[in-house]
DNA sequence: GTCTATAAATTGATAGAC
DNA sequence: GTCTATCAATTTATAGAC
């Protein structure tokens, strides 16, 4: 956050932005902020840039200023958020143990978004279709997350803290699936479960953490 | 399927249907063959009734002679499959060890109908906006779902073949959730996992049937 | 950087002839 | 039951003024 603004060939000394470039960049993320509630609510195809251009209150033409297009505007979205999620669980987990407690961390933070979540559930069913302009983008999300996960729950195996018949590849692969399907059920009826809760129960029945 | 056109103030003993309605049904089922194969890619709102009534081979207007709203149609649609999928496991299943095996010839059917399995996987996630036509549809068929799992899995629980930590409410939930789960991983790349044998591996987590 | 105006396409649905 | 013709609404995106 802060003031991120790049300042071309200006090695970061300056010390007041030019206005133009801290008014875009306050501007921008006004949109994304904006995108995301919409895309949340109802998908990619139905939420409209005219809906999130007034909801920040400028014109269609003034939000394709700054994103030229819908579908790159998504990109940025999607982008925006996986940095958050990487400060869960890093890309790299050295201590097994300590992605777990991860794991259950971003579970929580997600039932403290739903608009968020309501946005990765929808979308990474909508993705799935090949003609989908996230659909590159979830497969290899999918990709590296089970990557990530095979790296923690292989070093649960070194420690002996699998359980047995379990493999790193397929607690990644179930924990996972686990995520997203409680994610579902959660959202059509955010009374019938708590999604790190039962998170919680699945890792137990693949690990030996205490977690 | 068959010949199921309901003669009005007829008890059933006309023998051959007036060739109208034989006409009107077989429409219909093209109809609903086409809707589901639209549907099932890209979703319910990027799915046209223009691309169905061509697939069908009629007008527009010819199909809305059928079914009087787009939403009418997708209703019509997620019917007609629930009375498939109850033939796995049946609303009431007596026999918990019974309903695991049908849990998993339901998975294996599923990965022998992707435009099926795209279907409701993302038309369960579109359907988490509460705006959306089947909205209220979705809520209630995994309010049933759940309802009939924890009848199986309770069966199991008094035959002492649940595991310990395990209820039968969880047992449901969480076995919803992996199945839901394997479908988004799967439809993104269908090499990565096997539905049914990663759903055994579940059941046999939570269970101590043989599976 | 933001606007107005507009293009160009697609959508779900209706009216009325046959 | 099916068609043609048409409507009214929305959509993304562009052009060009300020």
């Amino acid at each position: 956050m802060a003031t991120t603004q790049k300042a071309p060939d200006d090695a970061g000394v300056g010390p007041k932005p030019r206005g133009s470039y801290a008014k875009s960049e306050s501007t921008r993320a006004a949109i994304l902020d904006a995108a995301l509630e919409v895309f949340a609510q109802g998908g990619y195809h139905v939420g409209s840039l005219r809906e999130i251009a007034t909801k920040v209150g400028i014109s269609e033409a003034g939000l394709l200023h700054h994103f030229t297009s819908k579908a790159r505007l998504l990109e940025a979205v999607l982008a925006r958020r996986d940095q958050l999620a990487a400060q869960f669980v890093p890309p790299h987990p050295g201590d097994g143990v300590r992605a777990m407690s991860g794991l259950i961390e971003l579970a929580q933070y997600n039932a403290c978004v739903p608009g968020v979540t309501e946005l990765y559930c929808m979308l990474s069913a909508e993705a799935t279709a090949p003609t989908h302009p996230a659909h590159a983008y979830f497969v290899r999300r999918y990709e590296q997350t089970r990557a990530t996960l095979v790296e923690a729950f292989s070093n649960l195996a070194a420690r002996g803290l699998l359980r047995e018949n379990v493999t790193p590849a397929s607690a990644a692969r179930s924990t996972i699936a686990m995520m997203d399907g409680l994610q579902v059920q959660w959202l059509l009826d955010r009374s019938v479960l708590d999604m790190a809760e039962e998170l919680r129960d699945h890792l137990r029945s693949v690990t030996l953490v205490e977690v």
